[in-house]
DNA sequence: TATGAATGAGGATTCATTCAT
DNA sequence: GATGAATGAATCCTCATTCAT
């Protein structure tokens, strides 16, 4: 049912409307708490044009989730290059400043698969898609390393997972309003996240 | 409307089969997912019965995770001492393996409380106190390390609650199946913690 | 169930408890809004022990408005005398004081009986005993004044079917906190209601 | 949520089919045996549908109530002119005729009313604006009698009132079945209203 | 494409009432 | 006589989803 490329302009804007409300409001209220009606209303449509678009709930935050995964994480993981050396801090800000700017526009999509996943196995994969970006990244940083005489003790796929869930959860914390009794700026959060990177990494 | 402490013995086993069953099922299919009929049937009793110990399943979680922080989360937190030096690794292992233990038996309570804390301050309110115990406890090692010489750049604040986030999402993930492509036992995903704190702590 | 008079002492006690609560709740809330839970807690009795006395909480009601029938309203009417002359003023005042005292003790039970005379046949019969007193009383009143020469149109039963509602809706109103924007002390609305019935019966 | 004025021709009737079996089901069973369920089954259409128009059944008698006063009963009352004389009985009889008729059709609205009043104070601020319809013409009256050399001893206030309770009491009683045991016509009920009226006013 | 109206299925909740002790 | 525990049968209400236009 729902056209594949949406054919005339006013479809397209509608679809865009629908989709702009929907981040938001799963930013907002989250998955569970946000309703179709709330969405089409949030967009001035009507309920029943939900349905020419997506076929529920679900396959929406699918549609937006991997819009993001595929359009924006995955080429901006690719992207990215290795350390030099362990002096090397730029490389840490840099990357998990990138990071933190692309999650923080999508946080609504990100914590809407958080409240899914436990329970749907669909979305506990996409989760693990966009985990996969990070624990890849961090994985390669911690080899590197290694080839160099660093970390030796290790193992690069574990330390990498962990890191993944650092960052995840920290975003997802940091980036909603009232996430913590401590109030921490966007640049000492990226700070914080490169340092501990980088010492787990090499240690200094 | 629910006695404080249920009186009779009856009363007592009835409030703890609803409680075991809530914990297993929020473990299986988290909170949304799981309705009242379906643990006050795994509970073998009536639905209406529920009523008589807890006001509404928002309360029934509450009172599980209170239980939980009160009796075994805060308890232990206050127990811990601090490394004696940086080559104190039984230290971070033993710590994090009790945590790990005690989020294993209440996997489920950490999994609902996670999904209803974007949604309602009560809860979010309820998960920063439970990241309290973990961000106290590494903020302090950061402090102590820094009183002896070492890690001198490191806010301890934010390096703890950073911490704190990571062991969240790692119990949160690994110990729910299919939480991560990638598997890991217990042992591992204990030792890859306790030495991502160790190393970001004192660098080695 | 319901022994027909309790035999011991402790059972009389607690009779009378569960009648005082229900009294006081229906005079609060009304019949609906009161709930049995509601009466025996007030009665600090256990809820199954309504059980022992009453066969439901209609039962009870009609226990609670026979015996303020049987025992204060038809004995009070059938001592009521008729009035010496059109002057005789103390008449009126003296019954419309009586009534409304009486009224004012049992108000719970006459506002839950107004409440489902509308609905249960077997509460508008009850009702309709109550206003056959006034009735029945009002009438002769008429007949009375229209065998000494007056108010020779009326037609007492109708006449006294009327002053009887009057009466009835008076005491429901007045009795009861907020039930008018106008605030009249009972001096005042006793004096109101015997003028309307003598103006009515006698013309001055 | 429901719209303020039902757009369609479609969703005006359902409106009205609902507002009318409520209408109804209110005469004969009052409110609280009354359903949602019976009222749209009655209204031919599916429970869910009611909330697209009411938010519950308490707004749905709130809207009938305020459409009865507003439409019809403020205006009537505004238009009734005072009475030319002592002997003017056509103006006493001409106004509780209105009065009856427009309470007939309505008189499940006014049941259900009077049985929620007595909890639910909106519900009694509502009746006290039926009253004060009839409270402000009946005192009306006695200042007009006053003015020209009658009924000196009433408080027309207080007088007014007590009428307004009459009347009230008695569309109640005598516009449902089995309300008194005597049977009476619509005119005789009315005549004997008047006729009270009358006599409290003028004497005669 | 778009919409207001309509619905079915399901969940929370309440309460009178009964049971076992 | 008394009680805490337990239950079945409603009822309200929500929401995703479909229909008719």
């Amino acid at each position: 049912m729902p056209a594949p490329e949406s054919r005339t302009a006013k479809g397209r804007q509608t679809r865009e409307a629908i989709d702009r409300a929907a981040r938001t409001l799963f930013a907002e209220r989250g998955f569970h708490d946000t309703t179709l009606a709330d969405i089409t209303a949030a967009a001035d449509r009507s309920p029943a044009l939900f349905y020419r678009y997506y076929a529920d709930k679900e396959e929406l935050l699918l549609a937006l989730a991997e819009e993001f995964l595929n359009d924006e994480l995955l080429p901006a993981g690719n992207a990215v290059r290795l350390p030099d050396s362990p002096a090397d801090r730029r490389f840490f800000d840099a990357v998990v400043t990138g990071y933190w700017r692309m999650c923080k526009q999508h946080i609504g999509v990100l914590v809407a698969v958080a409240q899914l996943a436990p329970t749907r196995p669909r979305f506990a994969q996409l989760q693990n898609r966009f985990r996969g970006v990070g624990m890849d990244l961090a994985a390669a940083t911690v080899r590197h390393a290694q080839s160099h005489g660093h970390a030796r003790e290790l193992d690069p796929d574990q330390v990498g997972a962990a890191i993944a869930l650092l960052f995840e959860n920290a975003t997802a914390v940091f980036l909603r309003p009232g996430g913590l009794p401590l109030t921490i700026s966007d640049t000492d959060a990226i700070a914080t996240l490169a340092t501990i990177w980088r010492r787990t990494v090499y240690g200094c």
